[in-house]
DNA sequence: TTAGTTCTAAACCGATGAGTTGAATATAGC
DNA sequence: GCTATATTCAACTCATCGGTTTAGAACTAA
């Protein structure tokens, strides 16, 4: 993997122990023991997986006298998401073909060119 | 990485090769050949990565003689989107505390409990 | 200072990822 | 059948990932 900031978000996200923690972080601040509480894996393990979101610019971690609890970041998440909404289009309607997706869209706001929305990676 | 969906299409996302095919994809089929084309990588490494595709559902592969053409399958994404929008409230205004967002949208939408809302994975 | 708690660093391991090269397969056209 | 083109398979390399264990660092409390 290279190591763009939307390539490390994506991989991030692609470990469900990472998505899990988001999910605990999405309810406040936790320290290492707190996230690691659900799993069958050592602290050092959940270290790991907080060093990769961190790096992702996923979560903040502070500092409370031992510990050093962890806290959601979650812009990164905005960039992937409007990434992947450039292809909401192709999945918009599944029962209806993107060529008259693309002509509803040109009758609703016909100034637009929607068939040229996808240049970037 | 464990191998459920969703963790196969981020991982998918996280590499920008990868990104870049869906993007090309995205103007309709293309063959191995037309898809290697803007990368300094051989075929055979092409068609991997569209094997990587293909396994999260994010490509489909069709037979035109010797051409084996990938067509774009974006539902996929969809869910993924889903997954991060569930996050939206915690970007939604970087200026705006989580807990006015909250109380904005209690407001707006008084039934709603949009304080439980991250419990899957 | 000593002991206890929380977390991280380092070294290691097995599995997977992304790429290569070279041979094999699939199809078309002659 | 033979040849050319497009693609994939197989075997290999090298780096990274997810996990472990052991030891050490940061901090608190006696």
């Amino acid at each position: 993997m290279s190591t763009d900031q939307l390539s490390r978000t994506f991989a991030a996200l692609a470990d469900p122990t990472r998505r899990a923690m988001l999910a605990r972080l999405s309810e406040g601040e936790a320290t290492v023991g707190q996230l690691a509480e659900p799993f069958a894996m050592s602290f050092a393990a959940v270290s790991k997986h907080l060093r990769v979101l961190e790096a992702a610019g996923l979560v903040s971690r502070g500092r409370d006298a031992q510990y050093r609890p962890a806290r959601l970041d979650a812009r990164p998440l905005a960039a992937a998401s409007d990434w992947i909404g450039d292809y909401a289009k192709f999945w918009a309607d599944s029962f209806e073909s993107l060529g008259s997706y693309l002509d509803r869209l040109q009758q609703t706001n016909p100034k637009s060119n929607p068939a040229k929305e996808n240049d970037d990676v």
